[in-house]
DNA sequence: GACTAAGCGAGACGGTACGTCGCGTCTTAAA
DNA sequence: TTTAAGACGCGACGTACCGTCTCGCTTAGTC
């Protein structure tokens, strides 16, 4: 009695859930072919058994997504130079959405997560907030540095960053190449204004 | 008499679709509660006759919600002062992004946008481009009086200035006030690095 | 006024019309194939012109397959001899069911005569009828020759010829082949009882 | 896996549904007011649970209307009399095909049976053939007698009696009274000539 | 030889039913 | 107790044809 065995099958059938999940999120067809009756077939498990642990194939898609995804983003840890900080910020970015299976499956969730509370409170929690977190840090040293204005504000210069990307990712194509990231920070450090 | 009178069923349906079409839009729901067959029955019209005009909801959708927001983008014309026009354009944008049914539509659409390249085609045509020419005309006109650096790029200044609204719009969530259209203009102008 | 005006297209079309029926009868899949959008598409014809001539595809079937099949019928003219005179009736019907477009006009038409009193009624006006005087002149002379029995009721022997070959032509499939009229015709006449 | 489970819920819906199939055949208009989703709306079964046992609605028709009607079916059995047994055999399909659903199914079927391969298997499988078994054995049973002629063919005995009733069925109306079930079979046992 | 109404082709329309897909729930049997 | 298996109610899909209904255009026969 109260015997703290996990029972292994569950642990196993997990597994075998996100893994056929990911394999159907990087084929054609994206989140489209990402049924859960797809994912039971292919997974061996029964549909209840998904059920179970996801709400509905959303939550299902964001997690198997997410779950290696961000642990592959690179920390923008302090190298003294702000510039370089944020390169790696937004390349993190830049990689995850033009590869497999995030930039598919973030094109399929980017509705869900746009109009479903729950959803949008996971993703929040998972993937915008820790990043703010990210980029909060590195303005701050930025600030301290001398670096960056005392009064530049995170939220915005994250939205100036990530938001063109997604906006590629949604609505006007790629690519996605490696100068991207470089041009973003230039222009949001410089700006476009001619000085005189 | 000699008046080429076109079938004014054919008009009026249309107009039936459209209007209801808007309407499940605006509703508690968005794009959820847009369905064929919910159209049919709000306008009185028979599903045929929706998938005549129509090749699935999103374009319906699409064409619903665009068709007068469209119209009432201010083009931004030659004020003699840049951050004014680039102001006007992005606020054009705000305002659009910001209110129904067009907010709601395009939070429906995106993953479909994304996804079906017919849809993306329409979308990049009557949305993307025309948007492109604007704010290349504005970027024209600011290289040409000095205001701007002269390899400004205006894909770039596109995206700076409208990804993060839709990136709220989809992740990060609202507000859509009256001040973040000059806070994007200015940060894009004049960037964040302390001058020294 | 009152003139009747004999519009030549018209008599034109009609004949696009049952060609094209004809046709498509003959077709994989009898009446399946036959659709009133297919008859219009295949005679060149509009759908409009259709309707104004025949109810629905059922009359125009009904019509399109009797036409040239009714008149092909052998009289069962008096030569003298019942039994060869039965023969000769018995022996257009099997040769009519056995061939396009006829034979599979009527698999399809069956249902619908069986159901629909207008269709039934055109359908016994022109086929049951005319073949039910047919067969009474035959049984009328066989019983003044006294080949037959005085109490010989022609219905019964109509039905026991013909049934037979609808019998097979719906339910229990072929042969019909040249041997089928005799054998019925001298299983009627001599019966199956052992004389003693 | 290939485990024959007794699922309780799955026989109800089948017997909701043979119901519901029997009561809209028996209504007026046959077959013709048979709709899945008429079968669906009154069995309160969804149409998806009767696509899941029956390919369409004629094979469900068909399973309806045969269901009780082929167990009220008299067995002609060993009475000393072949006259008697022949009446007894054709009896029962008078009398089925007199009465609902039978009879409205068998005219609605008819096209459908005659047309399409594997419905005509299975009635060729479920009627036609069992009913041949049973007149072979009256007919061996007759010859064996002395009644019938050592030649008599049971396939033909079947089609002159059980014909004529399908023909009046289909074709040319009522009655199917008490009568017709001896007269047809006097008529195949003495034949019509007159003897000399 | 020009006029005019009937007949025509074209095809959009409202409508019914189709057969399918995938959802999320529920039940059962085996492990 | 947790699974795999899978039937179920349900909602919506997109399609096929139905039979009706304008629309001009064509054309025959009358003036």
């Amino acid at each position: 009695m109260g015997d703290p065995r996990p029972d292994q099958r569950s642990e196993r059938s997990k597994q075998l859930i996100l893994d056929a999940t990911r394999a159907l999120l990087a084929e054609e067809g994206g989140v489209r072919s990402l049924t859960i009756e797809a994912v039971a077939a292919r997974s061996g498990v029964a549909k209840t058994t998904i059920y179970r642990r996801w709400r509905d194939k959303w939550e299902l898609a964001l997690d198997a997504a997410m779950i290696d995804t961000l642990s592959s983003f690179d920390e923008p840890v302090d190298v003294g130079d702000t510039r370089e900080e944020l390169i790696t910020f937004v390349n993190s970015a830049v990689r995850a959405l033009g590869s497999k299976p995030y930039g598919p499956a973030l094109q399929g969730l980017a509705s869900e997560v746009a109009t479903d509370p729950e959803l949008a409170r996971v993703y929040r929690e998972y993937v915008v907030d820790p990043r703010r977190q990210q980029i909060k840090a590195v303005v701050d040293r930025g600030i301290a540095r001398g670096d960056l204005r005392p009064d530049t504000d995170p939220r915005l210069i994250q939205e100036l960053l990530i938001g063109p990307i997604y906006y590629r990712l949604l609505f006007s194509g790629p690519p996605f190449d490696r100068k991207l990231g470089p041009r973003l920070v230039d222009a949001i450090l410089d700006g476009f204004r001619v000085r005189r």
